[in-house]
DNA sequence: GACGCAGGATTGTTCAACAATGTTTGGTGA
DNA sequence: TCACCAAACATTGTTGAACAATCCTGCGTC
C-alpha cells in the first residue's frame, strides 16, 4: 500500500496538486472524517515541505473539506445534522430555481436522461458507488442549467459534503435508488416544459431526502 | 503614506489577519483591479514573512479576489464583461429564489426596511459609497431569507466582486439611486405574501441592472 | 525594425529554526 | 483513589534564507 507520490510534477503548482491529491482520498473515504492530517506525518508521505502541505491545507479549508483548528492542527470535516441542514438549504434553493428558471435544450435534456440510464444500469447492477455517482451527476447537470460555474463550484463543494456525510455514517442507507425514478420523472417534466411542477416536485424531493437522511443520522448517533 | 502595521497579532492567525487586511484594501478600492502585488514589496510593507503572504494569497485566491498566474504574480481581480454575466447569473438565480421560497419573519422585513431608510437617506445625501453599501446590505439580507450561511457567502464574494466592477469603471454610473424604489417596492410585496410577484419583479430588476452595467461597461471599453 | 540572447528580477518550493500553544505524564496532597 | 498542578514533550504557526524555474528587460546583431 504505498502512499508515496512517484511523478513530481516539475514545477508548477504544486500545492494544487497536492490539494487535488488530499481532495481525492477524503472523497474515495480513504482518509475517514474527523481524523487528523498531521503535517509531519503527510509532508513526509507525500514528498513535499510541511510548508507547502499548509498552503494545500488552506485551499482545502477554504473548499470546508477540511476543518482547522488553530494549534490544533487540520482535520476532515466530518458533517453532522446541522451541515445536513444547511446542504439541503442551499440545495433547496439553488436546484429548484434552476429547474424553474432554467431554459434547458435538448442535448441537455438528453444528457440527463443519459445519466439517468447510468443510474438505472448501476441500480441493477447494485452498484451503490456508481449509483451515488450517477445521482451527483445528475444534481449536477441541474445546477449546469443556470450556466452558472460558481453555482456549479457550489453545488460541487455541497456534493462532496454530502459523501462525508456518508463516510461518517455507520450504516449506508440505501438512499439513491428510491430516487432514479423521481429523476426521471424530473427530466420528463422539463420536456413538456413543465418547469413550475418540477421545481415544486424537487422540492418535496429534497425535504423528503433530507428528512430520511437526518432520521438515518440521528439513529445513528445514538 | 505609511503603509506599515503597528499592532502586529501576537501568535494567532497572521496569515488569515493578512488576507483581511488584503481585502478591506481591496474593497476600499486602495488596491484597483489588475494591479501587481508583488511578494516582495508587500511583505516588507506588511511586516510579515514572504511565505504566510503567499497563504494569504492562497486565500483570496479561493474567494477570487485576486489572480493567480503561475510564475507572473498575483494580481487584483479586474473583472469584464464575463464576470458581470457570471454575476449576474448568480444573482438572478439566488435572489428570486430567496424571495420565492423564503418567509420572511416581520423582523426580517422591519431590518430590511431599516436598510432602505438608510439607503434613502444617503440618497438625499449624495453619499455615492453610503447607497452602495446600503444597497449591499439589502441584497445580503434578501439572500439571509434562505437562512443558510453558504449562499450568503456566495452573496458576499458577488457583492465584493461588483464592488471591483465599480472601481474598475473610469466613471461611476448613477447606479444606485433608481434602484433603491424598487427595492421598497420588493419588501411590501413580501410583507403582502405576494413572494411569487416580488420574485418576478426581481428578476426584471435584476435583468434591468444587469443591461444598464453591460452598457456602461462597453461603453467604457470603447 | 525584427530576432535572439545573456542578465536580472520574481515566483515556486524547500529547509531549518524558533516561538507559541496543546497534550501528556508524573507527582503531590487531600 | 482521586483531583489538581506543573514540567517535559509534541505539534502547529511563523520566519528567514536558500535555490531552481520561469518570466521580463535591455542590448547587440543582422
Amino acid at each position: 500500500m504505498s502512499t508515496e507520490v512517484e511523478q513530481q510534477a516539475e514545477h508548477a503548482h504544486t500545492t494544487a496538486w497536492i490539494a487535488s491529491v488530499l481532495r481525492a482520498r477524503i472523497a474515495a473515504g480513504q482518509l475517514t472524517p474527523g481524523s487528523k492530517l498531521s503535517e509531519q506525518s503527510l509532508s513526509a508521505s507525500l514528498g513535499v515541505s510541511r510548508n507547502t502541505l499548509r498552503q494545500a491545507f488552506t485551499t482545502l479549508a477554504g473548499e470546508s473539506i477540511v476543518t482547522r483548528i488553530p494549534n490544533r492542527g487540520v482535520f476532515v470535516a466530518a458533517p453532522g445534522v446541522e451541515e445536513v441542514r444547511e446542504i439541503y438549504r442551499v440545495r433547496r434553493t439553488i436546484e429548484p430555481a434552476a429547474v424553474l428558471w432554467g431554459r434547458p435544450s435538448t442535448e441537455e435534456l438528453d444528457a440527463m436522461e443519459d445519466i439517468i440510464r447510468r443510474a438505472r444500469a448501476a441500480r441493477d447492477a447494485g452498484s451503490v458507488p456508481d449509483m451515488a455517482n450517477a445521482n451527483q451527476a445528475f444534481h449536477e447537470a441541474v445546477v449546469a442549467l443556470t450556466g452558472s460555474g460558481s453555482l456549479r463550484e457550489l453545488m460541487d463543494r455541497v456534493l462532496a459534503e454530502m459523501r462525508l456525510v456518508f463516510h461518517a455514517m455507520a450504516s449506508a442507507p440505501d438512499f439513491h435508488t428510491y430516487y432514479v425514478d423521481r429523476n426521471a420523472q424530473l427530466v420528463k417534466r422539463l420536456r413538456a416544459g413543465e418547469n413550475e411542477l418540477a421545481a415544486a416536485e424537487l422540492r418535496e424531493y429534497l425535504d423528503a431526502a433530507e428528512a430520511e437522511l437526518l432520521a438515518h443520522l440521528e439513529g445513528d448517533a445514538r
